[in-house]
DNA sequence: GTGAAAGCGCTAACAC
DNA sequence: GTGTTAGCGCTTTCAC
């Protein structure tokens, strides 16, 4: 673990009698060195437990093997799985992390942001924060100028990025689907804040689910939550008030699904008997509610996980090939899990 | 957002018609520059949309103004809480942060992390993995060598290094005693994985509190989970058996304590009629169980901002004033959150 | 196969 | 106040 006054590749060259390029070569696995020295190098580099300078290496290459995160709400259980996602895959590509959580989720601040990122030499940006309102405003005037790859994460189709999401769309419509194979007839909807493009996608995805079935989805039926438990609550009351005859709910995510558990229990109501509901994200809590919750799986950990290794390969790409990798919009298909309270 | 060739210090200085070195004095914000020279960079500067390139910073100051951040089980909402109070207050002071997430928990292999982080010239460490088994074997081994702050959070007091950590112990006994008032006779107790420092020491809270109380806590009063709500349910139900006496259970965690609820319910022991729970962590969805829960909440957040509060203080002083901080043990307490659970 | 020279972009120490 | 000279630790030419 080294001294105070770090070995630097010159004292490795200086005790091996060679040059520091021949150490360099070796330090880089390059084939022209003689099997010899590049032993000697490699026992004296043991000796000396030599480690080279990432930084150093950094500024010469003008490649530093790191990616620059951008996430927003770690304490909610959803971005922190994303995050752990694009941990485990960049330590498996090789790829260091350089974190920055967003003060609010929409946070519009980007630009020094992405200075930052910049002068940090990073190879490639995971933009792990949610669309919303306008917080993508700044994506088709910065990004042509910014020289370094990044992919989105949980955005709306754009032609000029790339993007990793999860179908929020078709997840909803499934499960919507299915409150209307068990027959239920008076389907609610307690959506996400709708300044979330998650929001309005699962929202559209409720309402075409109906619309197909030959139902209408109408404003008495829906209300708006936060994603919290409690606004979960609240957006559940009003809707009982205005959509009485409400047979079954489609809820915007787990959380906000609780919620509706406890409070209609409070009211008497039963579940599913009475009322049937549905959340969205598959959080692992949710199989122990009272009762047990369907609800539509992400796999936000696999959405991290594609997102790095995308940017890596587009990285690879770029040095190798010099091609330029056309934007893609990948999709991953979240999965209905059926439970008691459906 | 610059141009491909990016643009230097040295583009500035022509420009300005003057030397790097009172480009560089600018950049600092030195006070030997006049005012007039320091405009004309400045104006120069922006007509160039000049960014200092912190890499090259990092190399020539031997500071990077970066922590590095060792965290583990990010898919769980604690641990996620805690770096997000890392974010937040690394953001406040001025640092970024690289981030490591360990493959596991108990993961021993930390010296290549450390070597990787010491290559990229962080100025402090913050290990945010908890203390299980023997992963902390290395710190008297590793620490010694190593001449980089680093600061711990969430394990047990030792004299070489400096510690964050919530008072666990306390909560714990806090919590008992609380079921104590309550009239309850037979207290039993979840514990998390007994290799899991908080684990040893919730338990040893509970214990504790029963002794006072001129209670015991016998081996039949308790059973051991796995933090996970389906490793609490069968913790649970195992317990009953050996101690069907049982009229209060301190749960070492809320997402146990959610199986249990779910569980009593199935049985038909009404709660907190025929048992009383508590859990610990104090997880938001916790108010909105089935009866809401009691639980001991953890300011996790606080947790990680006075880690990093820590270790920028403790890098201030070795820069000014050259001195070593001492040690610290830094405890935070926990508070119990009175619900209908009990 | 190996070495010398130059450079990555910036700052510290010293001169003037 | 400002410029010059050396680095920081490594890699990339281009010789030999």
């Amino acid at each position: 673990m080294a001294d105070r006054n770090k070995t630097t590749i010159y004292d490795v060259a200086e005790k091996a009698g060679v040059s520091r390029q021949t150490v360099s070569r070796v330090l880089n696995n390059r084939q022209d060195v003689s099997d010899e020295t590049r032993m000697r190098v490699k026992q004296i580099m043991d000796e000396l437990s030599y480690h080279p300078s990432a930084i150093a290496q950094s500024l010469s290459r003008q490649k530093s093997y790191l990616f620059g995160v951008v996430t927003a709400g770690l304490r909610f259980i959803g971005p922190s799985r994303t995050l752990s996602g694009i941990t485990s895959k960049a330590e498996e590509l090789g790829y260091g992390l350089l974190l920055k959580e967003l003060a609010s989720f929409n946070s519009n601040n980007v630009k020094p942001l992405l200075q930052w990122f910049k002068s940090h030499q990073v190879d490639g940006i995971i933009w792990a924060a949610p669309e919303i309102e306008d917080n993508r405003y700044w994506v088709k005037d910065l990004m042509p100028d910014l020289d370094i790859p990044v992919i989105f994460l949980t955005m709306e189709e754009q032609s000029q990025v790339t993007i990793v999401t999860t179908d929020n769309f078709t997840g909803a419509k499934v499960a919507t689907e299915h409150l209307i194979k068990k027959g239920r007839k008076h389907i609610g909807h307690i959506s996400g804040p709708l300044d979330w493009w998650e929001a309005r996608q699962r929202k559209l995805g409720w309402e075409t689910a109906l619309k197909e079935a030959g139902m209408t989805g109408s404003e008495q039926m829906w209300a708006p939550g936060n994603w919290s438990p409690k606004g979960g609550k609240t957006a559940f009351l009003e809707l009982l008030t205005k959509f009485p005859e409400m047979d079954a709910v489609f809820v915007g995510n787990d959380q906000m699904a609780l919620s509706v558990l406890q409070a209609s229990l409070g009211i008497g109501k039963a579940i599913p008997q009475d009322l049937s509901v549905v959340g969205f994200d598959g959080i692992a809590d949710s199989e122990f509610y009272c009762p047990p919750l369907t609800t539509v799986y992400q796999n936000q950990d696999e959405l991290g996980r594609v997102a790095v290794a995308e940017l890596a390969s587009q990285i690879e790409h770029k040095i190798n090939d010099n091609i330029i990798v056309e934007p893609k919009y990948i999709t991953i298909q979240p999965e209905l899990i059926i439970r008691q309270s459906s």
